[in-house]
Parts: structure tokens; C-alpha cells; sequence
DNA sequence: CAGGAAAAGTGAACGGTGTAAACCGTAAAC
DNA sequence: GTTTACGGTTTACACCGTTCACTTTTCCTG
């Protein structure tokens, strides 16, 4: 693993990390994230930067896909505070830690998933294949799905495009693991991060009364409705209980 | 309701108008929206537009308002081609329509809806509470619920700062016609709206495998998971087919 | 160990952006 | 008919991404 390094490529990537950590310190500021004031922050000329980036956009998705890494490392945490076995707490977590770190972190949240991905070249297709935590929260649900075995549908029921698209998937790119007639447990993945996704994205965004998003019912509610889907029954509140406790701390 | 306006009036307005007009075209044509780029398209120099808007941001919340305005017409015409007593049919179509809008014209939706609102200003924040297509997917969803009389949360068994906010809204503002009793019914629509919206920016933002995306399942999913909650029955699989087709004319 | 090649970094410049200040006609208002 | 206010211009400043020609430093090789 510790690949020998020629002292330039230490100091390479070195520079790389540099880049990514001034440009996160300038986002987590409040300033506009831009290649002349990572340049000046750096110490160095503007024109410098591009010995390492070929645009600007190419800065933006080095800095979101490191964005994203580091983010999922405190999804991971959030979760590594339940039981090893207990899958269902570690999703709440995740899911919550996820909503937190979005609106604590807003632009650098944009920068890493509010960014449009179409139009751009594919380097950035590429990473979002990579995304960290696509991964991480595909893994979760597969690992959760394993042990309760909830419903997941049958690839000959689907829309044939979509059983085409889980038979060959580029989005969480390892599901290899998954046997062939289990991809099915994909599209429900699919279909939850769109949920997930779609409600922090609102609440960042805040198109949506003030006082709704700042009680956290609207993400509640979004997660307790997908329980029942999960397997994960809560006869005694504990989850529930759990979800609100995680929402309620800052 | 002709007011008499003076003729300077008559002039400004006009004026706004085609700042208005110039900005969307430059749009839709895959520009930046630039003040600069308005100014010159108008054969006026820039600082002359500081005469109509006090900043670039004040422009694009202006622009976000009319794109708002004119898209809820676009839906408003999609429902129109249902029976008048048909608002469920009304319903999907508006929905597919937002869909089809946003996924055509990417560039006007992220002014109208993916732009951050919270650390904007008040102008804003007005703006949004007169959001057309907000009031729009309310009013419609409000006749549903006169025809069909799906469940609605009672106010007490909310968590008590939504019930708060259904009480004194400031998002669809014109609700005051709801009986303070019916006020849940708010909520449900809230719900509704964030999951609209949400899968919605997921597809314009490009989030997720492209042939999933162009496949519409994931809206489709979400649309026909929604119906329920509506009691919007589907017994001989009308409106199924109703979304389908919607979904696929382009 | 010298010398050449490659990499890293600089300076100046171009065209683009939002915005502030001073200034000037012309059209409305008294 | 004078005054005032509005719509507009000119100029200027401070940013932005990007290119090009140039220099300095570092490494590799003969």
C-alpha cells in the first residue's frame, strides 16, 4: 500500500491537497470558491493553479468529489455510534448525519450535490460514479436488506429500461456483489437516495417556509414513511425515538 | 382594473418587461443571465439597468418571479386537457408538465427553484410566498381533496411548531379559505410539493444514472406512491396509463 | 558530475463580470 | 417657464477565468 513516492510526486500531491483544503476553508467561510483567491490564498499565482487543474470546473469537481469523501467519513461516524448489528439505527444516523452536515455546510453541499452534472464533461461523470456516498449508503441498505429481508422487486417486473440499467449499473459502481436476480434491491436504493436527496436538497435550498425546515418534520416524516418499506418496524418507538433525538441535536 | 398609468409608467413598465423577456432569452439560448449580457442585448449600457433592479441578485429574483409566473401558465394548459371535473387526471398531467418544463428548459428552472433563497433577501423571500405554482399545486390539490376526502392529519396530532405554521402559513398565503379544521390538509401538501420538487431537481441536476433518468420511472414511481394518500384509486388502470403517456410525448 | 529536459511558477495581458460615482439631457410637474 | 426628477452615459475599480511567453527550479541521464 505505501507505494514508493519520487519526492516530486510527494510534493504533487502534496499541492493537491492544499488546493482542495484551501478551497473547502474559502467555501466553509462564506466566500465564493474561485481560482484566483485559491491562488492567492496559496501564495501563488493564479496561472500556477492551472500546472494542476485544467479549468475551473475541473477544480470544482476535484474539490466536490473530496468534499464528498470527507462528508461520508461523518455519515460513517454518525452511524458507528449504534450497535454493529443494529442496521436500522445506523441508517437513521447516516440518513440524519447527512441532513445535518448539509445544513451546516450549505455551499459546500452545492458544490458537492447541488451541482448540475449533465452538461459537464467526464471527468465529473466519473466521479459521481465514484461518489463515496452513493456507495456507502447502497452498502447500508444492501447490508440491511440481508438481514430483514424486505421487499424488493423482481427485475422482470420493472420497467425494462430500469432492469437494464440494474443489471449494468454505473451509479454505485461495486454492486457486483449483489447476485443477479437481487438487483431489484438496486432500484429501491434508487428510489430512496431520490427521496433523501430530494428533501435536504429543498430544505438547503430553502424554498420551503423557514420555521417548517428548521423543525426537521419535514425530513421526519420523509424517513418514517420509507420505515415501513425498509422492514423496519418499531413496536416500541425506539427508532422513532432515535430519529427525533438525532434531528433534535443542533 | 385598467388602471390609468401615467405615460412614464407605461414607459418603466415596459422596460421591465423587456429586461424580463431579454434575460429569458438569453436562457434559453444557454447563456449566463449577466447584467452586462441584458444591457447590451437591450442596446443600453449596463449601469442603466441599476435605474430597475438595485443588484444583480434583485434581477435574477425578479426573473425567477415572472419564470414562475409563465411556467404555472404551461401547467395550468397541461390540466386543461382533462375534463373539468376530472382533477386527478388535472393533477398528473400539472405534475408531468413541471417535469417536462424543468427537464427542457434547465437553465430557467435553476433561476426559478434550485437558487438558494435563505441567505437571499427579503425581496426574496416575498417573492417565494407569492410563488404562482405554489398556490397553483395547492388550489388544485385542495379541489382534490373537496372531491375526494383523503385523509388529513388533525392539527393536534402534529408535531406542534408545523401545526403552528399550518395555522398562520406564509407559503401558499391565500389558504385562508381552508377552515382552520382542514388545516392538516396543508401539510399534506407541503409533503406533496417537497417530493415533487425533489425528485425533480434530482433529474435536472443529474444525479443519478442518465437512462434512469430519461426513462422517468423515478418520477413515475413517485407519482403513482402518492396516489394512495390522495385516494386517488386506479381500478382499471386509467390514470396509470394517463401518466405513462404523459410522460413519454417527449 | 555535467548537461539537458521536464516541471513549477511568474508577469503581463485579454475579455468577461458586478458595481459605484459623476455627469448630462429631456420629459414631467408645479 | 422654471424646477425637479428620471433615464441614460462615461469612466473607473475590483474582481473573475484563461492564455502566452518567459524564468527558475528540480530531476534524470549520459
Amino acid at each position: 500500500m505505501t507505494e514508493t513516492l519520487t519526492r516530486r510526486e510527494r510534493a504533487r500531491e502534496a499541492t493537491y491537497a492544499e488546493i482542495v483544503s484551501t478551497s473547502r476553508a474559502l467555501l466553509r467561510e462564506g466566500g465564493e470558491l474561485s481560482l484566483r483567491a485559491v491562488a492567492g490564498r496559496m501564495g501563488i499565482t493564479p496561472p500556477a493553479l492551472y500546472r494542476y487543474v485544467a479549468s475551473y470546473q475541473e477544480l470544482v469537481d476535484l474539490v466536490a468529489f473530496e468534499i464528498d469523501k470527507s462528508a461520508t467519513e461523518e455519515f460513517r461516524a454518525a452511524a458507528a455510534t449504534r450497535a454493529e448489528d443494529d442496521l436500522a439505527g445506523q441508517l437513521i444516523c447516516a440518513a440524519v448525519a447527512f441532513r445535518r452536515w448539509a445544513l451546516r455546510d450549505r455551499a459546500e453541499f452545492m458544490v458537492a450535490f447541488a451541482n448540475p452534472v449533465a452538461e459537464s464533461n467526464c471527468i465529473r461523470r466519473e466521479l459521481l460514479t465514484a461518489s463515496t456516498s452513493g456507495h456507502y449508503f447502497n452498502d447500508l441498505l444492501v447490508r440491511l436488506w440481508r438481514e430483514r429481508g424486505f421487499d424488493r422487486p423482481d427485475l422482470a417486473d420493472l420497467d425494462p429500461r430500469i432492469a437494464e440499467v440494474m443489471r449494468d449499473p454505473i451509479y454505485p459502481a461495486d454492486v457486483s456483489a449483489i447476485p443477479a436476480d437481487d438487483r431489484g434491491l438496486l432500484w429501491v436504493f434508487q428510489q430512496a437516495w431520490a427521496t433523501l436527496y430530494g428533501t435536504v436538497t429543498l430544505e438547503v435550498f430553502g424554498h420551503m417556509d423557514p420555521r417548517v425546515i428548521e423543525s426537521g418534520e419535514l425530513f421526519a416524516q420523509m424517513l418514517l414513511g420509507w420505515m415501513p418499506r425498509l422492514a423496519i418496524d418499531d413496536p416500541d418507538g425506539r427508532y422513532t425515538a432515535l430519529l427525533r433525538s438525532e434531528i433534535a441535536r443542533d
